[in-house]
DNA sequence: AACATTGTTTGATAATGCAGAACAATATAA
DNA sequence: TTATATTGTTCTGCATTATCAAACAATGTT
């Protein structure tokens, strides 16, 4: 339609750090005070403050009237309940998240590529007391997860180099893979099979099955997980789910348009 | 601790004009153009893009590429997710319930509905030595409590049977109502009003008032009570306790969300 | 009672955001 | 097809505006 190609970054500076305000609040520290934040930014505290007072008039963040802290407000959960819906992938997967927890027992998740990044948005737990602990709206690395692998896998090479290179590759257990010639070649593997697994490469006792999701173009957007205990999840059983979680994938993809195989 | 009284509002423009074009979006507009948001706040059209380019930066909103249109982005819902899990129904109504406590004497409860059964989650216990004896984590029947009968006035009618049905009408005193149509022309009453009485109903001599808490979609999730014997709560403290335990409860349910009156 | 630390206010300075116009690419109309 | 309107995007100079620094007020701590 229009000249859509931005060029450099041409960012506002107040709306920038407004947003980065919004960005330092997090479940270990839902409150924060005007000093805190400021030091951790590096801003004066009169331009925090006075950031803080327009997200604040807005209901952005609201301010604990009895130590003076912030807090995020509730506008932010008006307009995340919109997005939320908005979520056609969410509405659509969600059957077929239903049928694999009822069929195997197990949590299974549905995460969205975000310019690089995974984000949980639906989850079905399963109902052993053993869960994998997980959180809508949290962003899992990439390259040491099923979702994340079965979203890299189907990256253009370049943009798998960005986001290795910014992100790194941190060892969580022995299993992680950190090396990126590695990664690269067992991604390869996981474009062939249509299906990755993570076997304890992000925390030792937890391994998933997981595969992508693409859109009407063919695009990689989502992906879908199985996860549980390594106990239960034994190689017989992953390469049962591996075939399942495959086929659900493809039959979402088929819901959002995507017309190949 | 410090100097909490804020005067004018000094607000950062750029910060306030990029909160301004999230909020234009909305379930009718989910997608919206530069000019579109231009127009409608009055801004120029450059610089409406160069707010949307630094919201795009950090993920608040997200362009379609099929049209160049604009929508909001999954940094919110991550960010409302967040304020979410935080608004948990007891931190917010505390305050509220300590207020009614403080001003009337009486005990105070906060009670959810957890799938038809009440739960008293909190309560505030007045200072008489009088007291209503109550545990939080008990389960109260919803037809002959202040507090249930505030809940069911507000379910589908298909619910309230199933629920009567399933738990029957025993009567606890003379003045429980054991009838189901007596007892739905009754919830249509409190419907009407906002609040419901308790008129020794389970006990003789304890008497209440109740009103229903809603949550952001408006489904009543909870309700709060203030009970006492009947010896204090003559039917002039009654009529003067249904505005207030009324009005704290839609102040708690703006807390959670509520956009309603 | 002295001190340190909070959030808040103010005002001077210059950096920064803003409007206008031009551009490029598409959609619509003739 | 050709012409026109409308879209999102880029650029640059000017003046508005956001920023910093310092002071303030109120609380918490020593």
């Amino acid at each position: 339609m229009e000249n859509r190609a931005k060029t450099k970054s041409n960012l506002i500076q107040s709306v920038d750090r407004a947003l980065q305000i919004l960005e330092c609040f997090s479940r270990e520290n839902r409150e924060l005070g005007v000093t805190e934040i400021s030091k951790y930014l590096g801003l004066h505290k009169s331009t925090t403050f006075g950031l803080l007072s327009t997200l604040e008039s807005r209901g952005y963040v609201e301010q604990n009237l009895d130590n003076g802290k912030y807090r995020l407000g509730l506008k932010l959960f008006e307009l995340g309940n919109l997005v939320h819906e908005g979520l056609d992938l969410r509405k659509q997967a969600y059957p077929f998240l239903k049928e694999l927890v009822d069929k195997y027992q197990e949590t299974v998740h549905l995460v969205v590529n975000d310019r690089g990044e995974a984000v949980y948005i639906d989850k079905v737990e399963g109902p052993g007391a053993i869960r994998m602990y997980s959180q809508v709206g949290k962003r899992p690395p990439m390259y040491c997860t099923g979702v994340g692998k079965a979203i890299l896998a189907y990256m253009p090479d370049k943009e798998v180099d960005r986001i290795l290179f910014e992100k790194g590759l941190r060892p969580f257990t022995p299993n992680t893979i950190t090396d990126v010639d590695k990664l690269k070649a067992h991604l390869a593997e996981i474009r062939e099979q249509g299906y990755s697994f993570d076997n304890e490469e992000i925390e030792i006792g937890l391994r998933c099955v997981a595969a992508p999701i693409k859109n009407h173009k063919g695009e990689v957007i989502a992906a879908i997980s199985v996860a549980g205990p390594s106990t239960r999840m034994t190689w017989e059983k992953m390469n049962i789910l591996a075939i399942s979680v495959k086929e659900a994938a493809v039959n979402i993809s088929r819901r959002m348009g995507y017309k190949g195989i």
